[in-house]
DNA sequence: CTGAAAGCGCTAACAT
DNA sequence: ATGTTAGCGCTTTCAG
């Protein structure tokens, strides 16, 4: 029935080398207080062996499990996918794992996640939460009574540390390009209008526009290839067509790029196109599209770092009085489809 | 010190609910032999206090832990992440967690991991090795102990079920694809040739040509932009430059395109363009890129199921009698950089 | 510096 | 239908 345990355990090491599990036990743990001949004899019969401690007895015993899990809408989504790869690399510094869980951006799976990542004691957790609102997710994780830190999406309410990148400021500094280029009537298209980041790249469009006098262009349907050929029609046919398109997310700027090549609009002196978000061929297209860089890597790593600083004491973890906001700064990268010329970056 | 465990545990449930140890095992198990009125009541305890079997004493009195491992080079890299993906659903049906490990294709990371994964008794492993012919990473595998399959690249000498893609066929047709357009000098352009997939397509490009009375014209040397710029500068110079290019990986073919472009060699007119791998703007730039489209999602999918099915019985785990072999086949997506006409795909 | 022994929370014989 | 009990492999007092 079972699975045939013929791992060696502790004891026969302790059997083997002709001394106590406790000497074992000691060894393993760095070898504190055993004499260095032992030492070395009880490594050379582990080495022999290959005994590697289980464990599972070592989480009973109350340890930590040295697993975190990480919780994101996909792991596919180039955003997510490289926040994981330096998440990963965090956790592995830090000898633990990293247990992937995607969602969907689905609330229901997202509480489910949390369930089974806590009943499998994960030390920790790093979660994307799909609403930012969410009372029920803000109590499966409060529930769970370890640190927990939010990446890309804070969640409102609780006292969790979130790192994200400053949506507001970037959207603005893009918004304010466009202007500065002269583009007068610059429409903002985007779609998942219920993501935090999205509401405030929003956000930052709609001030900038405004404030500097010029009309809201704003079409919040662009889900995927043909919703996007379909706006940019419409936007075409106005009295007014738009001068520049400002795209809210990669994927949206992707489809947006292939609808206007393909309706043959040049970019950018029809209509100039800067988008949020940097995706590997942006600088391989031609012409090559400007865009607002997020320090991806850097979100997944300090997220995780930040997890294991609170994992850090041996002691109990109690949550942090005060929750921390760490907005990582975003860059523009100048490229062609805003009107400057390609770039040297 | 250790962290303090305020979780009830079964033996609080069982003394709150005036029944055995045994009883409340037996209720969280599904409720087997046990009295509907005793179920519930112990169940409503359960409710009560908030109670979640301790995975870690499960696991340490034999049973699985219902963690699969994941072990690929990268999981930033969109073939792998998306793999990874379907692997994550796929476990998750199979109520099981997934543990992505990184190994950045370095054989001791590699094999640290599979020790690593192995001590916190992973029940399987999905791994993609670095070198296919590693007797070390071999042996390691082997003391696991536990079902292993491979992904994306067999490892030689093992009796492990492997999931690829038939990279051979796929460079075969990608080549035929070529000739077939006319074109008579095809260059091969590549790096990593010391991983199994490239070694196949590098197989099939060159079986294909050489069939086919043409010349084998073959870089092996493109790593980043800079070196693809290079290689094709020195095509470019050639006597008799190539009327054809064909890329053995997709960043490979985003660094061939974006150097053709830049160097502004007009594709196909001038040279015609192919790559392995479909990418996700493939379709959107212009001229849109002809590729070899490998089964991503379904290669994460098949290889997670295999695992799965070697997983289901409960019965102590005996290495397969026959090694598996699954090639599944790739597509050839026709664009417009092959010489074909957009395509209506 | 080292060892004996008591559990961590759970499951599974084996009783009853 | 239910309880008793002996560990799973490890860490950790507490004594040498």
């Amino acid at each position: 029935m079972r699975r045939k345990n013929n791992r060696p355990t502790l004891s026969e090491v302790a059997a083997r080398a002709g001394v106590g599990t406790t000497t074992v036990s000691r060894v393993i743990n760095g070898g504190d207080r055993v004499d260095p001949t032992t030492f070395a004899r009880v490594n050379k019969v582990i080495k022999a062996l290959g005994y590697t401690p289980n464990q599972a007895a070592r989480i009973l015993k109350g340890h930590r499990t040295r697993a975190i899990g990480f919780l994101v809408p996909s792991i596919a989504d180039p955003f997510f996918s490289s926040c994981a790869e330096a998440a990963q690399a965090t956790a592995r510094s830090n000898e633990s794992l990293l247990i992937v869980m995607t969602t969907q951006n689905n609330l229901s799976m997202e509480i489910e996640s949390v369930n089974v990542l806590m009943s499998h004691q994960a030390d920790g957790l790093i979660v994307a939460p799909s609403d930012s609102n969410s009372v029920d997710l803000r109590r499966a994780l409060s529930r769970a009574a370890v640190p927990v830190v939010a990446l890309d999406r804070p969640l409102c309410g609780s006292r969790m540390p979130s790192v994200l990148s400053d949506n507001f400021a970037g959207a603005e500094m893009a918004t304010r390009h466009l202007i500065e280029h002269g583009y007068r009537r610059i429409a903002c298209l985007t779609g998942e209008t219920n993501l935090y980041t999205i509401r405030e790249r929003m956000r930052g469009y709609r001030g900038t526009v405004e404030a500097a006098g010029l009309p809201v262009i704003l079409d919040t349907s662009i889900s995927d290839y043909v919703s996007a050929e379909t706006g940019i029609r419409s936007l075409l046919a106005r009295r007014q067509p738009p001068d520049a398109i400002f795209t809210l997310k990669n994927s949206t700027t992707m489809f947006t790029f292939e609808a206007l090549q393909k309706l043959r609009v040049p970019i950018p002196e029809s209509i100039a196109l800067l988008g949020y978000d940097d995706f590997e061929l942006a600088d391989a297209v031609r012409p090559s599209i400007t865009v607002i860089q997020q320090p991806v890597a850097d979100l997944g790593r300090i997220a995780a770092e930040l997890l294991f600083r609170e994992l850090g004491g041996d002691h109990e973890y109690k949550p942090t009085t005060r929750p921390q906001l760490i907005q990582l700064e975003t860059r523009l990268v100048r490229r062609a489809s805003c009107g400057c010329s390609a770039t040297t970056t």
